[in-house]
RNA sequence: UGGGGCGUCGUCAAGUGGCAAGACACGGGACUUUGGAUCCCGCAUCGGAGGUUCGAAUCCUCCCGCCCCAGCCA
């Protein structure tokens, strides 16, 4: 059989699907699955089950399916259906012809649990919801048998056949799998397999008032489709010996469950509950917010699907439950866009700057290179005129030292065009700011380098005020305050959310300003705004001539670690 | 002594008895028309204590810590 291509050793989860395969288990097939429930959108988190499941399947040559895990109406959606589907494909994968519903397999799963009963293994169940949590008994106790537990085949066909045609209300009864209430293991205590549900679901509607239960449905779903590895995360592993369980009973095809360790990234809240929360009380613009861990968050602030991949796979697949650094995500795509990113010049915090000794009436254009990177990336035409912006941070009155900038006096290249010194600084009378500069430049020096070979410390970006297109710049920031675990667990005990959220992971720019190349930038466009970082026109906000851009991540910026240590 | 799982660098993670991979982060240096990129260099004795062995992160014993399970959610 295939072996997979990574010469480096497997993680345990490819370790025993290549020993399974080299055993001639299942005769060497290898068949996965990725099972979302359609109650919300895809993270990066569950980019990681995916990943793991359809490269796994890949590397094998084998397949993987996509199941929707829709057995509880009440919380699925159609929208989510249609958004996962996008984000899988958007990460580059994809299950063919296998796009399966666990709800397709209702009337099987049905025939199957009467099967159980049959054998007399299930039996339909009188107790309330809260009789069937005393009865259950405790982490240290053992349950009690309830008092319908050794109702005759018959009455249980029969009952089973009444909930099923909707005659009993919601919670009246259900059907549970009959193992032993005493199993230091509580899943095994005589775990619900159907319970009533007068909802309509959002593929079968209103034509099932029974609902198979996630353990039931989801090992024979992957029996039905042929899976041979259900690969999950680790919060099952306690249900493996239910998931064996019942197709030992049932005697059907046994595909064999895999639990690894979910992904945890500090800085980013990663649970669905909580995430439903911050898009319901408007802490984000939506699913999609570009500040949002969702792959379409992720997506609409800039990652490349590649970028994501490179992540997971450095991340690795293990038991031990981690949190990785958010900064490893960060390289990633860094280290992506680098090699892609075209170089633009856009000043976000605009200082206007006069050269003086420059003619009024003179213009011109210089050829940038768009990406040092990559030669096959070509040159673009840059305006050049009188007046242009620079950054504001680019320039000290009183610079400190290792300050390489613009500062009085002093001398500094404007990226792609002239070597120019600063003359004049123009404050505002009243308030003493800083409103303009005025420098000189040196014709010598087109292009950037002098002929007398000076050199100087600093370059600068810069836009013709001329030619420049004004933008919304939104720089995102992380959305948990604190990087520790800590936060993501309070946030699931119900702290306040206030407490927990970045109170400024945005901050909108306006009024920055821009080359013209990107006066109608493409949404989805990305670009390095150089010295500064990676950016990408905003998919849902951004028009032409008025583009908007989210920063998909900031350069590292060494300057700012020496002016932090100087600081102390 | 309810059951199950996990503990290797700041963060992930290889390693399955024979000198503790790699990555990110961090620190230092070179180079540079992005204080970017690139390139060098540095950075752990394996939760603890005993034991077995010529030799242990890897085997045994005990201890400590963390996670999961008491939905008619998945």
């Amino acid at each position: 059989m295939a072996t997979p291509e990574r010469a480096e050793s497997l993680d345990f989860v490819r370790a025993k699907v290549a020993e399974d395969t080299a055993s001639g288990r299942y005769e060497g097939r290898v068949h996965t699955r990725f099972p979302p429930e359609p109650n919300g959108y895809l993270h990066i988190g569950h980019a990681k089950a995916f990943n793991l499941n359809f490269s796994i399947a890949d590397e094998f040559g084998g397949l993987c399916n996509l199941r929707f895990d829709d057995t509880n109406p009440t919380a699925e959606e159609t929208e989510y259906v249609e958004s996962i589907l996008e984000d899988i494909h958007w990460l580059g994968y994809d299950w063919g012809d296998r796009l399966y519903y666990a709800s397709d397999y209702f009337e099987q799963l049905h025939e199957y649990a009467v099967d159980l009963i049959r054998r007399g293994k299930a039996y339909v169940c009188d107790l309330s919801p809260e009789e069937t949590r005393e009865y259950r008994g405790t982490l240290k106790e053992p349950g009690k048998d309830s008092p319908y537990r050794d109702r005759p085949v018959e009455e249980n066909l029969g009952l089973f056949a009444r909930m099923k045609a909707g005659e009993f209300p919601d919670g009246a009864r259900t059907l549970r799998a009959k193992i032993d209430m005493a199993s230091p293991n509580i899943n095994l205590r005589d775990p619900v397999i159907y319970r009533i549900l007068h909802a309509e679901h959002h593929r079968t509607g209103d034509t099932w008032r029974i609902y198979p239960m996630y353990d039931w449905a989801h090992g024979l779903s992957d029996s039905i489709e042929g899976v041979t590895h259900s690969i999950c995360s680790i919060e099952f592993e306690n249900h493996r010996p239910l998931y064996d369980w019942f197709l030992d009973e049932l005697e059907v095809f046994h595909p064999q469950q895999i639990e690894f360790a979910r992904l945890y990234v500090s800085r980013m809240i990663l649970s669905k509950r909580r995430l439903l929360q911050v898009v319901e009380r408007g802490y984000v613009d939506g699913w999609d917010d570009a500040r949002m861990p969702t792959l379409a968050g992720l997506r609409r602030r800039g990652y490349t699907p590649e970028s994501i991949r490179e992540f997971l796979k450095r991340v690795g697949v293990a038991k031990t439950e981690s949190e990785i650094d958010v900064a490893l995500l960060e390289h990633c795509v860094r280290e992506d866009l680098n090699a892609k990113a075209p170089r633009v010049m856009a000043v976000l915090d605009p200082l206007r700057v006069v050269i003086e000794n420059y003619p009024e009436e003179q213009g011109e254009e210089f050829e940038a290179v768009n990406n040092p990177e990559d030669p096959d990336a070509g040159s673009r035409k840059l305006p050049f005129s009188r007046v242009v912006f620079i950054e504001r941070a680019d320039f000290q009155e009183d610079p400190p030292k290792k300050f390489h900038r613009l500062a009085p006096g002093r001398e500094v290249r404007l990226k792609h065009a002239y070597l120019v010194r600063c003359e004049k600084v123009v404050k505002d009378k009243a308030t003493g700011e800083v409103v303009e500069l005025r420098c000189s430049y040196d014709p010598e020096t087109r292009g950037g380098d002098a002929p007398d070979g000076r050199k100087v410390k600093g370059t600068l970006h810069w836009v013709s005020a001329e030619h420049a297109v004004d933008a919304e710049v939104r720089i995102l920031d992380y959305l948990l305050r604190e990087p520790d675990p800590e936060a993501d667990t309070a946030a699931d005990a119900g702290a306040e959310l206030d407490d927990l959220i970045n109170p400024s992971s945005r901050t909108v720019l306006k009024g920055c300003k821009v080359e013209p190349s990107l006066a109608d930038s493409p949404p989805g466009s990305r670009y390095q705004f150089l010295r500064q970082g990676y950016f990408c026109t905003d998919s849902v906000d951004s028009r032409p001539g008025a583009p908007v851009f989210n920063r998909t991540v900031s350069l590292r910026d060494t300057w700012a670690k020496i002016a932090k240590a100087a600081a102390k």
